[in-house]
RNA sequence: GGAGGGAUGGCAGAGUGGUAAUGCAGCGGAUUGCUAAUCCGUCUACCCGAUAGGGUAGCGGGGGUUCGAGUCCCCCUCCCUCCGCCA
């Protein structure tokens, strides 16, 4: 959500982040509903005011005995008046309201203008390419011929989109799941936390899911909503309180099932386990300063990339065009990975500063120290990694001719010992 | 599923129809010769105003009654307790 003080005082400079975004300009419309939302809203107060202070001679005219009769009669009368005018000061309120809430967050400076994601940045890489002196497979390949990634009997049950893996690769998700918590929670001061997947309405509206992306989201009879990712409980956290400014930054991190209707990536991704309707992710969540969120976003990026350098694979870092970047984020990094039996990178993590987007819409703010008043947080997410594709890009770089996966060395103690090797198939 | 009790400022907590007590925290100021005490003011959002200042709203949300609602009535949401069921 916008201030729409900021839009006043800053026309010219939010239609040219829109426009970066692709999009009309905005601050004309948007001016008109706030100067009509003020102006609704004098007219009521003067009314109002009027009203309290012949109310408040009546209460002291009966106190002190004397008839007040031709001043209730007065004040009756301005009653419809005072009912219409406030009605129209609601309807402004929420008109502005309505058009501020569907608009995207503006980019930062420096994030690379762009249409799509073929106008990201590539930033640096890291490792390299692993050779293989055979033709390396696909990572559904691979699991089916393993007999533990089933996509047959996921759809059996399930429908499209959805796997069921077993065995030691069921394990080796759990152990990559793990590896990850561990190494966010021990080295880099992210608290654990495990949060209700099923959310209600407010929350995801506090990080952008709703009102605009509905469609996206999967929705209980009851009226609850599967989280999408773990983005939605963590950031809501903060939601609705005033925190003291020695509490941030706050970092969560928590391992959860996401859901995602996927309905507008209709043929994208449908072979293998890429693209699911429910995945595991380790998600990140900060909370934090104003002054601090880019430096966070920054540290954010690399904890994400050191569970990607301890896996061994190789991957890059890009920086999202102002075409590609989400409804909340204002600048986001994405990791891609390298999946040789794909011969491609695809994205493994993305990580986002969202500013003050996010903390405006779920009134999440902190008390600066020697000021007076409150502030918002910012808040940032990202994936830390998502584990599904980390499985997949560990069957495909640590693929082996014979069709074993050699299991990578910091994942070994999490196997339960003694698995070094998943594999390989037997015919 | 059944029964009951609740929701008041950053926090705690009074308030049964007439300007939202009080305490703590925060902020501003005064004062005192020492890490502090005391006193005064302020305290959320918005509107008007160049400033000084003024105003409105806010007691979970929305309606209603009333000249006037935190207070009375209706609807909704959420929280808690007990019972039932249940991993």
């Amino acid at each position: 959500m916008h201030d729409i003080r900021w839009i006043r005082e800053n026309p010219e400079a939010f239609d040219e982040g829109m426009k970066r975004r692709g999009m009309a300009p905005q601050s004309a419309e948007l001016i008109m509903l706030d100067a009509r939302r003020r102006e609704a809203q004098t007219e009521a107060q003067v009314l109002q005011s009027e009203r309290n202070t012949l109310s408040r001679e009546i209460g002291k005219a009966k106190s002190q005995g004397h008839d007040a009769t031709e001043i209730v009669t007065r004040v009756g009368e301005m009653k419809a008046r005072l009912g219409v005018l406030e009605e129209g000061q609601r309807k402004a309120e929420a008109d502005l309201t309505a058009a501020l809430e569907t608009l995207p967050n503006l980019p930062s400076d420096g994030v690379p203008l762009g249409e799509d994601e073929d106008a990201n940045v590539e930033l640096r890489q890291s490792g390299e390419k692993p050779c293989f002196d055979f033709e390396p497979k696909q990572h559904f390949e691979l699991g089916e011929a393993l007999g533990e990634m089933d996509f047959e009997t996921a759809a059996k049950l399930s429908g499209a989109r959805f796997v069921l893996l077993s065995g030691l690769l069921a394990r080796l998700e759990r152990a990559i799941a793990q590896f990850m918590l561990n190494t966010h929670t021990g080295e880099f001061a992210y608290t654990e936390v495990s949060p209700p997947v099923l959310v209600r309405d407010h929350a995801l509206y506090g990080t952008g899911q709703l009102p605009k992306f509905e469609e996206d989201q999967y929705c209980t009879e009851e009226g609850m909503w599967l989280i999408p990712t773990a983005e939605v409980p963590l950031t809501n956290i903060p939601a609705g309180m005033v925190i003291d400014e020695d509490c941030l930054p706050r970092r969560y991190t928590a391992h959860t099932l996401c859901f995602r209707s996927e309905a507008g990536a209709a043929g994208r991704d449908t072979r293998g386990m890429l693209r699911q309707h429910q995945f595991a992710k380790v998600e990140l969540v900060s909370i934090t300063h104003p002054d601090q969120s880019g430096d966070e976003h920054e540290r954010m990026t690399a904890c994400a990339e050191e569970i990607l350098k301890r896996l061994g694979l190789h991957y890059r870092v890009m920086v999202l065009s102002t075409g590609d970047l989400g409804f909340g984020a204002r600048k986001t990094y994405d990791l891609e990975v390298w999946l040789p039996g794909q011969q491609a990178y695809r994205e493994i993590s993305s990580c986002s500063n969202c500013g003050d987007f996010q903390a405006r819409r779920m009134n999440a703010r902190f008390r600066p120290v020697g000021e007076k008043g409150t502030r918002y947080v910012h808040t940032l997410n990202g994936s830390g990694l998502a584990v599904g594709r980390t499985l997949i890009a560990i069957l495909e770089n640590y693929q082996r001719r014979d069709g074993s996966i050699l299991v990578p060395e910091v994942l070994r103690p999490y196997m339960g010992g003694g698995i070094d090797v998943i594999g390989p198939p037997v015919p």
